[in-house]
DNA sequence: TTCATTTGACCGAG
DNA sequence: CTCGGTCAAATGAA
């Protein structure tokens, strides 16, 4: 992946997490409004997890050509894991959703998914005649080369205001090698990460971390994870001018997630956190517009 | 030329 | 038979 392409992510990053802001501001201007089903919360986390994603981004090093993997460093959270499936034959394999609830797992968002810190294939669409609305179907890229056979698919569940729901299937067998620099080549341990994971945690990305405890995030994406969450306690000292909270919220232990999405069975949570970041949303949105995060 | 996406065909379940 | 999931040839972009 050349520089462009990172740059490109990192603008789609930004103006995804506009698009929620101004979401959320007009929702404040108008607070009777009609907001549909997305919380003001799930467009707070929304925007927090664009411009985590757009930081992490820009402030990635220069990589190799076999970035393929280290991109996912600077992505957001692997979907949590559903425990690991049986092969399954070439053709179909359906999957009782509602007899096999942990087989699955399923976001809601107010707009497709385009960047989830996977690479993803498209194989097929369909309309749905239940809901007259299309569904794609995506499978890991590395469906081939690492036998993974994680595969999504996305349907825009409705339409006023739009709602997209992507349903994950299958883990991820393909999450090695993830660092660039060769140190680490080991797939962590799903429990160890789940571990670590808890000691991880920034904005956004703490969700990132806890749902990656299964899919093996590299030692080397935690690094980036931690650069990006010292770089957030500077910013939260700028604002604040307050030097403990900040590692009180950095490391308190947080609460889970927004209605409509189906967490991992995470045991930590990040309302707090969460709730920190989305303070100074509420509290002045256009100086978070125009918050310098050091990008330029 | 290579690779990802599109799209109609095919298949199995109900 | 209908419906949803997958396959694979055709197509398009880089």
């Amino acid at each position: 992946m050349n520089m462009n392409s990172h740059h490109e992510k990192a603008v789609q990053a930004i103006m995804y997490g506009h698009s929620c802001a101004m979401r959320l501001k007009l929702r404040l201007d108008d607070p009777m409004a009609d907001g549909g089903p997305v919380s003001s919360y799930d467009l707070a986390k929304s925007i927090v997890d664009c411009f985590s994603n757009a930081i992490s981004i820009l402030t990635d090093k220069p990589k190799s050509e076999d970035d393929q993997f280290s991109d996912l460093s600077s992505s957001p959270p692997p979907p949590p894991p559903p425990p690991p499936q049986e092969s399954h034959s070439k053709k179909k394999r359906k999957i009782d959703i509602t007899t096999n609830p942990s087989e699955y797992w399923r976001d809601d968002s107010p707009d497709p998914i385009y960047y989830d810190g996977y690479l993803w294939r498209k194989y097929g669409q369909k309309c749905i005649k239940k809901s007259n609305q299309q569904r794609s179907y995506y499978r890991c890229s590395y469906n081939k080369d690492h036998n993974c056979e994680a595969r999504k698919h996305e349907q825009k569940i409705k339409d006023n205001p739009p709602v997209y729901r992507t349903t994950y299937f299958g883990h991820h067998t393909c999450n090695i090698n993830h660092n660039q620099d060769g140190s680490f080549t080991a797939v962590l341990d799903p429990v160890d990460d789940l571990k670590s994971a808890n000691m991880i945690r920034f904005g956004n990305d703490l969700d990132y971390v806890k749902k990656s405890h299964s899919t093996g995030l590299s030692l080397s994406v935690k690094h980036e994870e931690d650069l990006i969450r010292e770089k957030t306690v500077d910013q939260y000292r700028e604002i604040t001018g307050d030097d403990q909270d900040c590692q009180h919220v950095m490391e308190e232990d947080l609460s889970s997630s927004p209605s409509g999405s189906y967490p991992p069975p995470s045991s930590s949570s990040d309302s707090d956190c969460i709730a920190f970041m989305s303070d100074m949303l509420f509290e002045d949105l256009d100086s978070w517009d125009q918050f310098d995060f050091g990008m330029h």
